[in-house]
RNA sequence: GGAGAGGUGGCCGAGUGGUUGAAGGCGCAGCACUGGAAAUGCUGUUUGGGGGUAACUUCAACGAGGGUUCGAAUCCCUCCCUCUCCGCCA
C-alpha cells in the first residue's frame, strides 16, 4: 500500500512512476485523481467531526464534574447540557456514516494501486523489455544440446515423473513423483535449506493455509483473487508462495530496530491455478497448481534493503551454481514488474530442450509495501514514534524448475542423468 | 462436535458508568547516589488520524462491529479469536 501522505504532497511524482508501470490513458493505468478527490472530502468531514466530537467531550466532562460537586442529575444546568449533547449527537449521526463511506472507498482505492517502481528500475512496457545483468556458467552449457531431450521425457523414461496417475488423482498440471524423483526433489529442498541456513537464514515452517488478512497483507488480495485456490467453507486460502505466511509472521508487530535484520527460509509447498495460462506450459514440471519451493525472506531497515536485496539475490544465484546450472540474471523493466515489488531481478535457468532460459527464481524488494499492508513496524531506541520494515524475498529456489533443469543439463547420452556432485550427499547416488 | 473460561499498554496485571489513555508491577530510558558497578531513590516511557513552520492542539483506540447513555474498558446484542476439560484424530 502506498502512503497516502505521499500521494497527496506530491501527486505528480507518484503518478509519474506509476505510469512508468502502465501509461494512464483513456483507457487504462492508474489515476490517482479520484483518490484524491475522497481523501480531500474525507479530511474536511473528519475535521467538522471532530471538533463536535470534542465539544461533546466537554460537556460529557462537566456534567460528571458537576455530579461530583453535588449537583443533583435533574438540576436545570445539568438537563441543558445533556440537551445539548443529545443536538451534538444527532449531527454526528449524520456525519458518521458519509465519513466512514469515504474512508472506505480511499482504503479500496489505495489497495488496488500497486508499489512505485524504485527510482533505478528500468523503465519498459512489458516483459520484452526486461534488462539482462549477467550471465553465469556458460561453460557449464551441455555439449550438442540437439540431442536433449525436454526433462518430462526423460523424467517418464526413467520412471521418477508420472503425470498420468497425478491426473487420475488430481487434475491436469499435477505431477507424481516417483522413486528417485521423489527422492530427488526431498534431496533438493534439503539441500536448498541447508545453504541458505549455512547464509544466516532461520527455516521456518509456516501454515500454507492462510487466511485473507494474510493475503491482503502481501498484496495477493484483492486484486488476485482468482490466482489462489480457496477453501469454501473456512476463511482460508493454499498459499501461492511462502511469502505469505512467513512475512505475516509479523503482521501487526513492532520489531525492535536491534532485531533487525530478520533472515528466514522456508520450504513449502505453493498452489496457484495459473488461471489464463491454459495454452503454456502444459508439459512437464514448469507449470503446475502444485510445486515445491524454497523461499527466501527478509525483514530489514530502509536504508540498507537496497543491499540486502542484492545480497538476496546472490544467495539464490549460490544454489545454482553449486549445483553448476547456467542462468542468467534479469532486472525487470517497470512494465513487468510485479504488483507490490520496487524493483525486481529474475533468475533464469538453462533448459537445453527447448534453447531457452526459464525463470527460477524472483526477487523481489517490496520497500515499504507490504509493511504498511501488514502493518510491520519498527522502533528505535531513543527515537519517538515507529517506522515501517523493508520486506523482501525470493525463491532459493523453485524446486520442480530445478529438477528439470537437472534432468535436461545433466543429461548423458545413454539416458540417464547424472548427479550434481554436491546432491550426491543427499541422494547416496551419482547416477539416475 | 459437546461443556466451560477468557480476550486491557512491550510484558504481567487491576479496573462494573463520570478528568481512566487507563492503578500497581516488570521491562526500558534519563538523572541522583558510587572510584566504577550492584542495590536504592526520583523522573519519564502506547499507537494511529486531523490541524499547525513549530511549540502545540484535537480526535480515535481496552479482540472486532453495532446498541443504550450527556458520558462506556465498564451495561446490552452480534461476530471473531484464544485457553481448559470431554469426544474424535495423524
Amino acid at each position: 500500500m502506498l502512503d497516502i501522505k505521499l500521494i497527496r504532497e506530491n501527486p505528480q511524482g507518484v503518478q509519474e512512476l506509476l505510469n512508468r508501470r502502465t501509461p494512464l490513458t483513456e483507457t487504462g493505468g492508474y489515476d490517482l485523481q479520484p483518490l484524491l478527490e475522497l481523501d480531500r472530502q474525507q479530511r474536511e468531514l473528519e475535521q467538522a467531526r471532530s471538533q463536535l466530537q470534542a465539544r461533546s467531550n466537554e460537556i460529557g466532562a462537566m456534567i460528571g464534574q458537576k455530579i461530583k460537586g453535588g449537583s443533583k442529575p435533574d438540576a436545570p444546568e445539568i438537563l441543558a447540557l445533556k440537551e445539548e449533547g443529545n443536538e451534538i449527537k444527532t449531527k454526528l449521526s449524520e456525519l458518521e456514516p458519509g465519513e466512514k463511506e469515504l474512508i472506505a472507498r480511499r482504503e479500496e482505492l489505495l489497495l488496488a494501486l500497486p508499489n512505485l517502481p524504485a527510482g533505478d528500475t528500468p523503465i519498459g512496457r512489458n516483459e520484452t523489455e526486461n534488462v539482462e545483468r549477467r550471465r553465469w556458467g556458460d561453460e557449464y552449457l551441455p555439449p550438442n544440446s540437439d540431442k536433449i531431450l525436454p526433462h518430462w521425457e526423460i523424467g517418464e523414461k526413467l520412471g521418477i515423473i508420472n503425470v498420468e496417475k497425478a491426473v487420475k488423482v488430481a487434475q491436469a498440471r499435477f505431477v507424481a513423483l516417483m522413486g528417485a524423483g521423489a527422492a530427488l526433489e526431498r534431496a533438493l529442498i534439503s539441500f536448498m535449506l541447508d545453504r541458505q541456513i549455512a547464509a544466516g537464514y532461520l527455516e521456518v515452517m509456516p501454515p500454507v493455509l492462510i487466511n485473507s488478512t494474510s493475503l491482503r497483507g502481501t498484496g495477493q488480495l484483492p486484486k488476485f483473487a482468482e490466482e489462489s485456490f480457496k477453501c469454501g467453507e473456512d476463511d482460508l486460502w493454499l498459499a501461492p508462495t511462502a511469502e505469505v505466511p512467513v512475512t505475516n509472521l509479523y503482521r501487526d508487530e513492532i520489531l525492535a530496530a536491534e532485531d533487525l535484520p530478520i533472515y528466514h527460509c522456508a520450504y513449502t509447498p505453493c498452489f496457484r491455478r495459473e488461471a489464463g495460462s491454459y495454452g503454456k506450459d502444459t508439459r512437464g514440471l514448469i507449470r503446475l497448481h502444485q510445486f515445491n519451493k524454497v523461499e527466501l525472506v527478509k525483514f530489514v531497515t530502509p536504508e540498507t534493503s537496497a543491499a540486502e536485496h542484492e545480497a538476496l539475490v546472490g544467495n539464490a544465484e549460490a544454489i545454482l551454481q553449486a549445483l553448476q546450472l547456467p542462468y542468467r540474471v534479469l532486472e525487470l523493466c517497470t512494465g513487468d514488474l510485479g504488483f507490490g515489488a520496487q524493483k525486481c531481478y529474475d533468475l533464469e535457468v538453462w533448459l537445453p530442450s527447448s534453447g531457452k532460459y526459464r525463470e527460477i527464481s524472483s526477487c523481489s524488494n517490496f520497500g515499504d509495501f507490504q509493511a504498511r499492508r501488514a502493518n510491520i513496524r519498527f522502533k528505535e531506541k531513543g527515537k519517538k514514534g515507529t517506522q515501517f520494515v523493508h520486506t523482501l524475498n525470493g525463491s532459493g529456489l523453485a524446486v520442480g524448475r530445478t529438477m528439470a533443469a537437472i534432468l535436461e543439463n545433466y543429461q548423458q547420452p545413454d539416458g540417464t542423468v547424472r548427479v550434481p556432485e554436491v546432491l550426491q550427499p543427499y541422494l547416496g547416488r551419482s547416477v539416475l
